[in-house]
DNA sequence: ACTCAGACCGCAAACGTTTTCGTGTTGACA
DNA sequence: TGTCAACACGAAAACGTTTGCGGTCTGAGT
């Protein structure tokens, strides 16, 4: 087991100094034809790479992007995962992943951990914690320190900095639109407290749908779950809350969920109380999971192209970071919706 | 903007020397109370963190752990990813993850990217390219450059290192057991090709329980699926091939399937032949994701413990990176599987 | 007054690079 | 033979840490 080559060693072996066999394998003009040789050939024999801490150390930069997601067993944040990945390798950077597991004092950790140079820059969607406390000084502590940041899906406004975020409120009420067209009268909301931004914003789209088409909203069509918890594991609460909201309101004929989950939900709670759907009760989503593409009937969804932000996120963040002018002006990028119809619709 | 502040500059400022603050800073008795009061707290004014990048220099470890696998979006891979970090985290390290598609070139380049002093060891599974080729030069290489490395999952026996698998034949073999004590007489495998290791080694299971309860195993009920595509995309044609099996077999009251989409995808294809689940056929599928929770009927299903799996992974990853001496013994962790019954058995 | 032990602190090396600036050796040319 | 450019290479600094060792005080003990 020997350990990985270096310049010193080379140098040493060959009888040369390290700046020789440093210009040596980058081709120097000041290195001799002859040595350049020798030296290049002894390196591939050995095989040597540079190394990359060192590398880091002295440029000052890591080519390294930090991403921090609530999750990584979802759909849509490893798509986005997916899409950085893809671009982040095209340029030559590496991804490193830190889960907040939806908590604010594992966010801050993880950037505290990832902020001491390991790093060029975040790519970031916020916790529902953060959200709830609304406590951003972590980020603004970043960002003065010169390192950027780019948020994405679950961003707040009050931190100046590139986001990329989904045309919530457009797609939501696309959607409803699609429910009114399709002859519902009453559709119901599925959604989240307001906290989480996206969960508003879909709320809203909702709401101007039901405005266009002149149908007065009823607040007791509108559901709004509280999951601070993570969701995979109370299903049971949901489907509830649900069953609920159905027994209370026998005229449902629509649903609008604002992500996948509770729609599947709907789903199986409206074929509890025979329902058929989409004959009885249309049900659309929001995000293009993989349950929705297999749920049974497959269920028309909201896609919010998540391997697309990824990728715009990244191509924001290391174009910010290649960037020579200090010049930050920041954008935010608004990736449209699209419907995709199934099953689950008429 | 200011940059992070460093040693020198606090010493700079303190008018003290470099080693002075470093000194103090780690509560060395060699510094007086008064310099050492004085450095702290004007390093907590200034919000002074050690960097990184020239820790892992001189120390020559990162504390980081370099995670590959074949992708990232899907509920396995995932759930192993949350489990290596809940570890890493737990014990100060850091994840970066690499993609390889389940390329070969992309597995290798993503290796040599990180072996270059950016982790400390890998852990990862194979992509099927790379089981194709048998060409593991890459994992030598690394090996003997003393990076240790943890495989799961898909493993291979020519490579000496730490594994995790789960027990492949075991679970399928109880899976179809269950079937069998159900009553099915005639039932169906769906798998992969045999270079992928696990597709193989479920299919043993398969075999060894029809022939532990006399059953002779009849090739026509063996669908081997050859998916080097990622498989999200080619589903129709997997439910195609299905169809066909079905139909060529009209008895078949039973099947298990290597994974979940497998399952899903049989499932769908009975739903359109009219088959009732479970009365006509009961279906079983390996790998407890989120399609299985939630499908119509819900899928009895074989858990990898996939969280553990990537839990036992860093451990053993961790464990010997941190072992003093440099004994080798390299270990294999069977993790068994666990059959979670739900409405697609009787 | 001299010695000596602490107490307190700084120097310098080391980790592995890249790069600037020198320095010594050629050969050509006057 | 002396001068000077071209050529080939080395020394050293820098990135930001940690740490062994040596140095300089002060005060106490003889």
């Amino acid at each position: 087991m020997k350990r990985k080559i270096t310049l010193k060693q080379i140098a040493r072996e060959l009888d040369v100094s390290i700046s020789t066999v440093s210009k040596a394998l980058r081709n120097s003009i000041e290195i001799s034809e002859d040595t350049r040789q020798k030296v290049q050939a002894f390196a591939k024999l050995y095989n040597y790479r540079p190394n990359n801490i060192a590398l880091s150390l002295k440029n000052r930069r890591t080519k390294t992007i930090g991403v921090i997601i609530p999750e990584i067993v979802h759909h849509f944040f490893s798509k986005v995962i997916q899409g950085i990945d893809n671009v982040a390798n095209k340029r030559g950077y590496n991804v490193i992943v830190g889960l907040s597991n939806e908590s604010f004092s594992k966010e801050v950790i993880n950037m505290q951990m990832l902020a001491n140079g390991s790093i060029d820059g975040f790519i970031l969607s916020l916790s529902k914690e953060t959200l709830l406390l609304q406590d951003y000084h972590h980020f603004n502590e970043t960002i003065n320190q010169g390192m950027p940041i780019v948020m994405f899906d679950r961003v707040v406004n009050e931190i100046l900095c590139d986001k990329v975020i989904v045309n919530d409120s457009n797609g939501s009420k696309d959607a409803v639109n699609k429910l009114i067209t399709n002859g519902c009268k009453h559709i119901a909301l599925i959604t989240t407290k307001d906290y989480v931004s996206v969960g508003k914003l879909r709320t809203q789209g909702y709401l101007k749908a039901l405005e266009i088409n002149k149908i007065a909203p009823e607040s007791s069509l509108i559901l709004k779950i509280d999951d601070k918890v993570v969701s995979e594991d109370h299903i049971e609460g949901i489907e509830l809350e649900i069953e609920k909201l159905f027994n209370n309101n026998k005229k449902i004929d629509g649903v609008f969920a604002v992500n996948e989950l509770y729609a599947i939900s709907a789903m199986k709670v409206a074929r509890k109380l025979n329902l058929n759907i989409p004959e009885d009760v249309q049900i659309i989503g929001f995000t293009d999971g993989v349950l929705s593409k297999h749920a049974n009937p497959s269920l028309t969804t909201v896609s919010q192209h998540a391997e697309s932000m990824g990728e715009q996120s990244a191509e924001l963040l290391i174009d910010n970071l290649e960037r020579e002018d200090e010049e930050d002006q920041y954008q935010t990028v608004v990736i449209e919706t699209e419907l995709i119809e199934r099953e689950s619709t008429k």
